[in-house]
DNA sequence: AACTCGTCCAACCGCTGGATA
DNA sequence: TTATCCAGCGGTTGGACGAGT
């Protein structure tokens, strides 16, 4: 794979800095007329003399029209530290799961106050422990921050792009870590799927796996659920995350429960994850069905809810790609 | 009022890896 | 298979601003 040549270069006498408001008006115009994507050409093409990066950067973080504004509320900054002890600095990740909150801005929300916060909590608690057995504990009017002692997952994203229909009436399908389970298997296994059920409603899958992963009986990486709101609804293979599809307050068994308890999750087993030093997280099979099932059968009018009867769900179980390739 | 210092955050930079020719 | 394009990610920077002296 070869480096790109740099777009941004200080030899084309481009514009940096702040961006001035006709500039956010050009840009903004020029994307409401012909959409984004291309930004190499982008500024060109709308007259703009900044690099695409910058464009793209500006239009992502700043002018879209679903970004939020306003302060990160005590909800989201709990999410995100949760999300933080799971993920690590995922930013990316971790802004995927709060809707109109970009990377950047949870980056700096993060690195300019939770993390000092945690910092000092962290060192008042060890303080505490140190001194003494005795000290009064600490107050609990303390935001939030803790430190979960938890292993960070770690997730290999793989983006696919080939589309990917799955018969509704077809059992879900649950692709288990396991020796015979390879990446490769895996792809075969959701292309057949994609072959036979060409006309029935969407589910989407996805399908890394890791095939040295053991024992058969246990499940690792996530799960996603989708409910189908089209008769023929197309969508792609990508990289999926717990809770998607899920309501985070779902007290049937989100993904947020599973946050909240994750610490009770320190006796599941654990697995070292084949691309990073640092043991990856692996929720048990009964976790997965106990959550599954839970979630499937509740039984309130929530769009996102679907019912277990009905198989218009597909659970995907997945990530980890191999990375010793 | 002038200066210093710390904080915040928008923007930049280097890099990665999938897509494609 | 290789080179290049391109979008995206996460760490870092630097200017704006407010508080303190």
């Amino acid at each position: 794979m070869g480096r790109s040549s740099p777009c941004c270069s200080k030899a084309q006498d481009l514009k940096r800095g702040a961006w001035t408001a006709d500039e956010d008006k050009i840009l903004r115009d020029y994307i409401r007329l012909h959409g984004h994507g291309r930004w190499r050409n982008l500024p060109q093409k709308a007259g703009l003399k900044r690099c695409g990066k910058s464009c793209r950067l500006r239009w992502l973080n700043y002018l879209r029209p679903d970004i939020k504004r306003g302060n990160i509320s005590s909800d989201e900054e709990e999410l995100i530290i949760r999300l933080h002890n799971l993920l690590g600095n995922r930013w990316s990740l971790i802004a995927g799961r709060l809707p109109g909150r970009t990377d950047n801005e949870i980056k700096n929300y993060w690195n300019t106050n939770l993390s000092k916060r945690i910092n000092n909590h962290n060192q008042r608690q060890t303080t505490n422990t140190s001194s003494s057995s005795l000290q009064p504990t600490l107050p609990q009017t303390e935001p939030t921050p803790f430190k979960i002692d938890f292993p960070v997952i770690r997730t290999k994203a793989t983006k696919c792009s080939k589309p990917l229909l799955i018969n509704n009436n077809d059992p879900p399908l649950l692709l288990h870590n396991n020796p015979t389970n390879n990446a490769a298997q895996s792809t075969q296994l959701l292309d057949s799927a994609t072959a036979n059920n060409h006309n029935n409603n969407s589910v989407l899958s996805s399908m890394v796996t890791n095939q040295n992963m053991q024992p058969a009986t246990t499940s690792n990486g996530f799960v996603s659920f989708f409910n189908e709101d089209d008769d023929k609804e197309l969508l792609s293979k990508t990289d999926l995350l717990i809770d998607d599809y899920c309501n985070l307050d779902d007290a049937a068994g989100g993904f947020h429960d599973l946050l909240i308890n994750s610490d009770v999750m320190g006796d599941e087993l654990l697995l070292l994850s084949p691309y990073s030093d640092q043991p990856t997280t692996v929720f048990s099979d009964d976790i997965l069905n106990q959550w599954t099932h839970s979630y499937f059968t509740a039984t309130d009018d929530d769009d996102h809810h679907v019912n277990d009867d009905d198989n218009n769900v597909s659970i995907i179980n997945h990530h980890f790609q191999q990375s010793n390739d």
